[in-house]
DNA sequence: GATGAATGAGCGTTCATTCAT
DNA sequence: CATGAATGAACGCTCATTCAT
């Protein structure tokens, strides 16, 4: 008795999603290259040859993988204003980024991998682009409403802090020391700093 | 007659700066796994087989093209802190930072390519961590004679900025806009903002 | 539709004793080093890669033709002796040893060959000294039981003769006048020349 | 100040044997296939470009080392029977041949592993067989002396027992019973056996 | 839809040989 | 005569991709 069309679809979608994920935790714990198709088909236990009937190629794998980890950060930090004062808004943000960077470090490091590799798969560095101005766009947001002079270049310096902080981070996981790094961080942009007291 | 021993390490020195320097433009442009030596050879027009007089593998000439980079950065931000004054060293050393990017962006690239992919190169974490703590106790030099409060944490905040600007530059040279985000930095470490003027 | 396990499991044994076949052959006509995977791949009508799913390494690929070759020597050899009369039994030996030689000399020069270059293959020696040993100690059965003095040496001896005619006759298949040696060869294990009549 | 041919030749030949010399000691240690030409000229402190105009190719020089073996033991062994007795000779290239294979273990080696490989050197085949037909005649002449029935089977079997634990030796240096065999072929081969005694 | 055996281009590397000096 | 840097064909091997079932 054949499938209906529903029962097809949520097949092929349940081996898809199976396939994604199991492609981003290896290639999040052993990077693109050293991945091979064969692990991940062994990793998710289905055959090699599937994964090109989801997937035109390995590059294209890992293009669908980058984009539900970027869709999935953008959607975070596009809930994370909750706070109705701009410098808590502040704080929630940088709290919720350094909280994010050590629940996967491993989907970061990739990502920052393939971020600053040119051309390993056409088009996204448009994409990331695009992540990168949101987040800026999302940053800009407390600072203006906070009445800061120059939101967005204030915007642009505490995005590279949060990124070269994670990326400092991810890099030397044990040794780091994120918590402390975050509090400072959060006191030179509490609203005792940021409005003028007499030491930041 | 065989060549002198001058001419004979002459030409070794040719040779082996035409592979390096040749290899560091490619493993910039393209990346270091998607460089083959076929690539570097047709590239520094020499041989495949001569690399390996030189370097005992695709893996040691990327090594030796790092550590030359890294050596080549520790030395001059090590003659960066010539200002007397504190505030000025600090501008100059962030001043010196958004210099070096815009000179070499490729093999800061790949410096940072590298950075984040674990296990490319063996033992190689270890150098850039001994170099990341060397630039970060430069950083914190000029903090702690300014009498900062917190000197180790703030140097280790503006070595994140420095760090993801300075990837946000690499990674989108064009559209990044360097000289803002810059001016914005130096006036954020400013001697009127750190030490309390009303607004930072 | 997938194929049974049957099917599979058929379709592999074809392909490994393909490759196992072709690499005997080869290996024995050109000699180990001179036969490259793609001859082998070529021969046999495989590609090269395929060959690396049956076998770990070219030498992996060596050591199973061998095993497979000692293997059959072995067993060849333990069935040797039905005889209950130890003479007859000692020409049975012999009678088979250098069959054996003529039916396969391109396997045995291939073993020569590897047994007396040291390290081709990693604890290879162990084996073939367990068959050497193994066989001396079949040699050495009929010899004990016809109360010849000294079994282990003449088995040593025997042993050696078998070895060196083998040899001789593998390097100079035309020309080597296997028949009258192994004639003559059976007169010296005679009951009538071992128990001591006036010639030998 | 032009050196005299003489001197020229004496360069030449001093060259040529420091090479060949050179080349046969890492032949025996290492086999053919694992000496390189820059091992050779690393070894005997020559460049690796003078070997060419000494030799054809590498294998022109294996040529010349086996030759050079060749002719050596063709030489040892024809010096061999100076013995007046036929039984005593036959006991003198015994003993000789069990000296010989225990003072230069490594040129035997190289020598048996090249004799079984076909084709490794072009008409080498040839040259070998001249050597074992010479041997095995000079084998010949103390059964004809001494009247033993057979002569020429008779020395094809001692010829292959001497063959046969010469490998065996060479094999197993440090296992293989060389004095306890050696003892038991002499005895064997001796006057009391070969003229019929009860035992033999 | 699913399987995994099969393919073959391309990789990093070695090394006998050539050649400018 | 002598040198050793330079060459490039060939090696063993990997792996993204295809295809018969």
């Amino acid at each position: 008795m054949p499938r209906t069309d529903q029962q097809l679809a949520e097949l092929r979608e349940e081996s898809r999603t199976r396939i994604l994920q199991g492609a981003m935790e290896l290639f999040a714990r052993y990077g693109y290259t050293k991945t091979s198709v064969r692990m991940i088909a062994d990793h998710t236990g289905i055959a090699q040859g599937l994964m090109y009937r989801y997937f035109a190629s390995k590059e294209a794998l890992l293009r669908a993988v980058l984009d539900s980890f970027m869709q999935q950060v953008a959607q975070i930090l596009a809930e994370a204003g909750t706070a109705s004062d701009p410098f808590e808004h502040l704080a929630q943000i940088i709290r919720l980024s350094f909280e994010l960077i050590q629940q996967q470090p491993d989907s970061w490091q990739l990502f920052y991998a393939i971020r600053v590799q040119p051309d390993v798969v056409a088009g996204l560095h448009e994409e990331i682009n695009i992540l990168s101005v949101a987040l800026m766009q999302q940053l800009e947001i407390p600072f203006r409403r906070a009445s800061i002079a120059n939101a967005h270049n204030e915007a642009a310096i505490l995005f590279a802090i949060i990124d070269g902080v994670c990326q400092q981070y991810v890099i030397n996981r044990t040794i780091y020391p994120l918590q402390a790094v975050t509090t400072a961080v959060l006191a030179k942009y509490s609203r005792a700093t940021l409005t003028g007291a007499t030491s930041q």
